[in-house]
DNA sequence: ATTACTACGCGCCGAGTAA
DNA sequence: TTTACTCGGCGCGTAGTAA
């Protein structure tokens, strides 16, 4: 089990919960989510369930997956590795509902100056648009503390004379997925958070205003 | 960047502390940690070099290493997903001296019964000894404590009529070095633990009776 | 829409080897 | 001892397609 694609796969399901009941997936999206197409994700994930690492069931034209517990020690592993590596990591924990933005975090995402610096430094292609977040009162001091750390910074830089500022980024999970927080440098209302992923989050999510959602936001002491 | 070898070579650049310093490697043996050739190891380090992962120097006959931010980041987030899927990991730290056993660590590990079961739920073939702290008096608790986490369990077994029991595993790392910290079930001496690897851990850290080591043991809450 | 088969061809792994 | 080249074979990823 070095192959990687098959570690890879077994990540994803994680993430989407598989190590504590069944999931429903489709071979198509779980192998594009890690870069790899539909037939390939079928024959690795038939491989993982030959090597006792999943489960499956057919689930009309989908399939039901689970991880065994010989699956969840490989990752185990692999946590317990990375946390030699890096240390224990803090997760601050945001709760709020969805707002409008004014649909300034489209205009600026899809700056390409800032845009280049989320593939390289984020590792995905935004999405053209933010999700806006207005966090309850008890989660705001964990919202400002978030303003004094550092993370990652997508440069600032000018355009046709107007300046556009630093931003910090942050990974973070909403509602499971990973995506960042980002907080503009010149950003004022305190208790307004902005994400931003790789699909639109509203879709993904089916987010109306005044939902409520949860986000982790992931750093490192 | 989805190559999975790469993946794995920067994490066991990092493991190696290749985030902070220029640390010297050879590519055999940086190849067989991961289960590739020094071919492919050569290829891939390249490879991670050329991608802006790494930055190398010669150094003699080797090569001296140093993972660059970007790799870094890499790293990171793979992290962040781990950590979203089992929550923040307990690190526990042990310090001791190292001591002589009296042999029977070497006899149980040699035992099949085991053995296989190290293959299956740790995932290395252990060198068979077993390295054997004596925990400073302050660090007690801590393995005390540990006595009474489950993690994974080696079953037990009758051999020739003879009983084996059970024994607790954790994974954990001596001096950085990924291996695990194993507790007989009918042990006795509450101040002794017992390491197991997959290469002898004597020679790889050179150690005698009496010297120091640092041990830190992961479990997930 | 699914999953998963067969075919095919490229990419990659490792043997051999040079320096 | 190293690293890293060339080269041959095959593993594996994708296209096409059936169910």
């Amino acid at each position: 089990m070095n192959r990687a694609y098959a570690q890879m796969l077994l990540r994803e399901l994680a993430l989407r919960g598989a190590m504590d009941r069944y999931v429903i997936i489709s071979t198509k999206d779980v192998g594009k989510r890690i870069g790899i197409s539909q037939q390939s994700a079928s024959r690795w994930l038939s491989e993982l369930e030959t090597e006792g690492l999943i489960r499956r069931e057919r689930f009309g034209k989908n399939m039901k997956v689970k991880i065994t517990p010989a699956g969840i020690n490989i990752l185990k592993r692999i946590y317990y590795e990375y946390s030699a590596i890096f240390g224990i990591p803090k997760i601050i924990k945001l709760k709020g509902t969805v707002i409008s933005g004014l649909g300034e975090g489209r205009y600026y995402i899809m700056k390409e100056g800032y845009r280049s610096q989320i593939r390289e430094k984020l590792m995905f292609d935004p999405y053209p648009g933010t999700l806006n977040i207005k966090v309850y009162p008890n989660y705001v001091d964990n919202a400002r503390n978030l303003r004094e750390a550092n993370d990652i910074i997508l440069k600032g830089f000018v355009e046709n004379g107007r300046k556009f500022g630093d931003v910090r980024a942050f990974f973070a999970t909403i509602e499971g997925y990973m995506g960042a927080l980002i907080i503009p440098e010149m950003s004022h209302y305190k208790d307004i958070v902005e994400i931003i992923a790789d699909v639109s989050l509203r879709e993904k999510f089916r987010l109306k205003d005044g939902d409520e959602v949860e986000i982790n936001v992931y750093l490192l002491s």
